[in-house]
DNA sequence: TTTTGAGTTGTTCGA
DNA sequence: GTCGAACAACTCAAA
């Protein structure tokens, strides 16, 4: 074909890039183009949103290395669905390549731009990019998606051979990239954002970051099992931000993991496998992001109580652990994996609020938000998905703040006032007895809030709430 | 078709 | 403080 375009989306990278390397032996030319796709900005609440200025500054460093190669980046400002179509008409390209992309949303726009071509008679070729394997790739001796995560990741290990990974080479070819005319790149405050909330994350975007995140996680790798639980410490790899906007190769990642090996390479890339169990599920089960996998407990009503969700956004539930995780994740768009699994399981299983609210208000804070993994996540944490834990394992937020923050490291990061708390009561403390409050100067309640609920209290409604679901369905069903 | 083994990340209670 | 058992019953995946 004489002239291909490559569409960058969630893979703002030039190394190891599937739907790149396609383009780049299909056609003699190749042009590249991103859109600011106004379908997804219009609906960020947020003027400063922390994701908008991180992948700015990625298309900002695509562009430049592009430029390097005597190429460029046309960046739009529009509906992606109107945009691609109308761009491929006037440039005359044969067929518009991009990475697959397995959420809801993104399927039905790119069905949208597909049929658009179409009519006009060009193709838009979807390669897959950001997984392993894809969707239909790693199915059950039946042909249906596994359910369980241990299962699949066995099947998944099974079908891993080193092509499966291996890097698509682009580099000798960027040359065919050629400008159609200058090209300029709109300023974030022209896109109608700031970028003030990015400033404070100390994060770098782009290849030039992901790769310094990487050569920082390969020395700390194999200590990545023992270390990843405790929030206070350098345990994660931080790059869960790059993967989401493709800065860094799936690929890449399952090589160094494969490289480390032992039971920290094994840990990690066992996180890999999650995010790939995650995407092919919902992809096969698109109706999950809005509804429970497990039907029965679709139907329980959230009590919801007045006050309890803004108590866990705004950090004040008196949990220390809770409100901690809850600050970090206001202060800089990141919490901690843990962290993440213990305040949703306080969202649900403590205030009895829906898990949906706490989906959607992590969907908007965090600068990682993928929509399958954190659904999932939420879904897991909640007891309602597939693969769930058991319906009565309730987190007890006391408990996992002393098993993984045992001297309140992490929580005096984000909650200086308490400081002069004692380790024994760092974790609770309402317990702090009268008399060293006096000696302290501490005072729950004036000083810090007093818990919110009564955990033992609120996990036993939690258990009825469970009981009259599954019971339910269970009448119904009889 | 039937059977069998197993299921990310826990908590509480009582000895 | 430490340890083992109980917490329920269900569904999935594979033999």
């Amino acid at each position: 074909m004489d002239t291909a375009l490559i569409w960058f989306r969630r893979d703002l990278r030039l190394a190891d890039h599937a739907a790149l390397f396609h383009a780049l032996n299909a056609a003699r030319r190749t042009r590249a183009v991103f859109v600011f796709d106004t379908d997804i900005l219009d609906t960020l609440a947020d003027r400063a949103d922390r994701r908008v200025a991180f992948i700015w500054r990625g298309v900002a460093g695509l562009k430049a290395a592009l430029e390097a190669r005597g190429g460029t980046l046309h960046v739009l400002h529009g509906s992606a669905r109107r945009e691609i179509p109308a761009l491929a008409a006037r440039w005359g390209v044969d067929a518009v390549f991009a990475a697959r992309d397995y959420e809801p949303f993104a399927g039905a726009r790119d069905a949208a731009v597909a049929a658009t071509l179409h009519a006009d008679g060009r193709r838009l070729i979807l390669v897959k990019d950001q997984v392993i394997f894809d969707t239909d790739e790693v199915l059950t001796g039946s042909g249906r998606p596994f359910q369980v995560f241990t299962p699949y990741k066995r099947a998944w290990l099974a079908r891993l051979t080193p092509e499966r990974y291996a890097a698509y080479a682009v580099e000798e070819r960027l040359d065919r990239i050629q400008p159609e005319a200058p090209a300029l790149l709109p300023s974030l405050e022209a896109l109608g954002f700031r970028s003030e909330a990015l400033d404070a994350l100390r994060l770098v975007p782009g290849e030039a970051g992901a790769s310094g995140l990487l050569d920082d996680f390969l020395g700390r790798m194999r200590a990545y099992r023992q270390q990843r639980d405790f929030p206070a410490l350098k345990g994660p790899s931080y790059l869960s931000a790059h993967l989401r906007f493709g800065m860094v190769s799936i690929r890449e990642l399952v090589r160094r993991a494969q490289e480390v090996g032992g039971e920290g390479g094994e840990t990690w890339l066992s996180e890999l496998i999650w995010r790939e169990f995650y995407q092919m599920l919902l992809w096969h089960y698109p109706h999950t992001a809005e509804h429970a996998f497990q039907a029965r407990f679709d139907a329980i009503a959230w009590p919801d109580p007045p006050g309890h969700f803004e108590a866990w956004a705004e950090a004040r539930t008196g949990y220390p652990i809770v409100d901690a995780a809850m600050r970090q994740l206001n202060g800089t768009g990141y919490m901690h994996n843990r962290l993440r699994m213990i305040a949703a399981s306080f969202l649900v299983k403590d205030l009895h609020v829906d898990w949906r609210r706490g989906e959607r208000y992590f969907a908007e804070k965090l600068l990682d938000y993928d929509q399958a993994a954190n659904v999932g996540g939420w879904q897991w944490s909640a007891g309602v998905g597939t693969d769930a834990q058991p319906w009565f394992r309730v987190f007890n937020p006391v408990r996992q703040s002393e098993k993984f923050d045992p001297g309140g490291r992490f929580i005096r990061r984000y909650l200086p006032e308490l400081a002069a708390v004692p380790d024994r009561y760092v974790h609770a403390p309402w317990l702090l007895p009268a008399a060293a409050q006096a000696v302290l100067g501490f005072s729950p309640g004036r000083d810090y809030p007093l818990p919110v609920v009564d955990h033992a209290a609120a996990r036993a409604a939690t258990l009825v709430l469970f009981k009259a679901a599954a019971g339910g369905e269970a009448h119904l069903a009889g």
